[in-house]
DNA sequence: ACCGCCGATGTAAGCGCTTTCATGTCATCA
DNA sequence: TGATGACATGAAAGCGCTTACATCGGCGGT
């Protein structure tokens, strides 16, 4: 209930230096007392005290995450990634979670403690110069997850180019006249995607009126919400613009882009063909085509990285940037093709078995059978 | 970059216990030494070490999750509740997740490591005699989120009153040949809803065919997963048995089960009738019926009364018990109705305009309008 | 029998902080 | 003017652990 090395350094008459030997598994210690110790530990129920073995070793053992709960679910998924490798690393994780964007610098203050943890996992956050210095003071490794700064370790997916590759797809499907769904302009990985948009609508030379790309303000999960896609479309129609094709920046918000489209009496994807980015579980189900990020690898890759830099703080910065994969579904489909697979999948719509069984088992896309 | 109170004391010419008093704004001190301190501290960019401050005040203002990830999103979102009630409290989380039952023993061994934590939350685990003693003897405050036993706080919804809801529900849709598709029998809450069902079976003078409850010996996810509710089916139409209707103890299962009952070349809710337990995020797109846990509520409520009971150890047990909430959708609906819903909500079947409202919000049921 | 060495153990100095208690300094009151 | 506190500050003792460094037998070698 609260025993100490003392107490079991008097229980099986030694010094406490050989208490502390014994339960590191370190030195040599000779077979008798190593036992005399571990049977008065075990009749003792001694539990270490971490604080204090963590104040002696300068060293802790855990790792934080700053996360922006921005999307449940994207979180969630990364999260499981980042546990898988922790657990078998003996590793403990505090996650500090921020709602909004404000919220991360208090949260990085804290996570920034020394003592607290060996290093920090950010996640999805702008980083400006003040942040950067503040990160480089505090000496503690950290790597960014799914954002960017060249002078520290990160691991993301090529949201530009998975912007190109979304916009170009509505482009092959026929669409002249695409808008695009913005979260919140100081999100990073939003940011992104829209210039990867840009850059393709550049290319193909297609007129992008104005007023096509809306963006959210909402400092809540800044902006990746369903309601918030919802408002966007909504604010579209009410200018009576109408595209036929819309790229939004998540999946969340292209499944309230959705919603707006049809209550406003039109139909997905044959009027208006809409595509998502993340590829969050729920995008499965209903259909919604969209750039799937390998969240899973992305999370056990942070981890790698962060232990790597831990164990050799010298070690060159790198950055991982994984490629994105396009997930075409029924919300792109060609009309016929969609009627088809409506009535087929009457729950699951846009569903192949192939899929829904490759996603449990976890292994990316599964070939068709 | 690694500063301490003594060069913070040095640096404002005092002592480290009047550094000390300034940082934690505790005792007073005067004016101009406040000052000067707090100048010290900044331009050094001080952090506190968290490690001794806990050994010193033999507090971590951490506490500790043990949570075996089960299904990911009732997971993420009763995460959420606890971190909106944490951010607010300045305590800090950690997070120990078990992939097994099994690994659930050794996470909950290094959640109970003093001075990691001050108190843990422990998830839908089952608590033995040898559990009980082991959290008893550490001393640490505990809290048991969906579970139960007698001598712990808990915050539960009422699997069983569920579990009866549930069936009863599918009695009234007119079902004579009910099953029971569970998880793993290890799982207190998935044997608590099929007792549910087995008493308003029981009541309702149904028969129950052998062979007719069917559960998962997965020890993956505790047999909470999709794929195992889809090869429950598949073993009970394998053996002929035809049932008009299925109460999956979860709705990550009743997907399985759909997609078992499709394959199959039957139809929901038409041939058979499907309910779940959850109401997953996905639930919702899906059309799938279900009893809501107030998972948002349940998290909060559980910090609640961690942080109580760390505040005062003597305080009376207590549980909270929270009644589900039957959420009736698409695939419990007589067919006529069913028809209606799935040709106008293409993609969200079964989804009315105002749930999607409530549910970003985060306001339980909304109202219909 | 003496020296040196090695392996097993103990001693004690921290790790960076909080906190009690003692000390010192004034303003206050009789 | 000296006793009396009130208040600001410092000295020092831990918190429970790790880890150099010192110590102590006993061993083989000569």
């Amino acid at each position: 209930m609260g025993s100490t090395i003392y107490d079991i350094a008097r229980k099986a008459g030694v010094s406490i230096a050989t208490v502390s030997r014994v339960l590191n598994e370190s030195d040599r210690v000779s077979a008798d007392t190593r036992l005399a110790v571990l049977n008065a530990a075990e009749s003792l129920g001694y539990h270490p005290h971490t604080s204090a073995r963590n104040l002696a070793r300068r060293k802790s053992d855990v790792v934080s995450a700053v996360i922006p709960m921005m999307t449940n679910l994207f979180f969630a998924e990364v999260l499981r990634g980042l546990q898988d490798r922790l657990v078998e690393s003996d590793y403990q994780l505090i996650v500090h979670s921020a709602r909004t964007l404000d919220e991360v610098d208090s949260q990085l203050e804290r996570a920034l403690n020394r003592g607290q943890s060996d290093g920090v996992l950010l996640f999805s956050s702008p980083i400006e110069n003040g942040r950067a210095r503040q990160l480089a003071q505090s000496g503690l490794p950290v790597v960014l997850v799914d954002s960017f700064h060249p002078d520290l370790d990160s691991v993301t997916t090529d949201n530009r180019l998975g912007g190109e590759m979304a916009t170009q797809h509505l482009i092959d499907l026929g669409c002249k006249r695409i808008a695009l769904v913005m979260a919140n302009p100081k999100s990073r990985p939003s940011v992104d995607r829209r210039d990867g948009f840009l850059r393709i609508m550049k290319t193909a030379g297609l007129e992008l009126p104005p007023d096509f790309i809306v963006s959210s303000e909402d400092p809540l999960h800044h902006g990746y919400s369903e309601i918030s896609g919802r408002q966007a479309m909504e604010s579209l129609f009410k200018r009576g613009k109408v595209p036929d094709g819309v790229f939004a920046t998540s999946d969340v918000q292209a499944l309230g882009v959705i919603r707006a489209i049809q209550d406003a009496g039109l139909r997905v994807p044959d009027d208006i063909r809409v595509i998502g980015f993340d590829d969050m579980v729920v995008s499965r189900y209903v259909g919604l085509s969209t750039l799937r990020q390998p969240r899973y690898e992305i999370g056990s890759t942070a981890i790698d990285k962060l232990m790597a830099r831990i164990d050799q703080s010298s070690r060159p910065v790198s950055h991982t940037l994984f490629v994105p994969h396009l997930i075409e579904r029924h919300t792109t489909t060609r009309s016929g093709a969609a009627a088809i697979l409506g009535s087929f999948n009457e729950f699951l719509p846009g569903v192949t078995t192939a899929e829904v069984q490759a996603d449990v088992s976890g292994n990316g896309p599964g070939k068709a059978r």
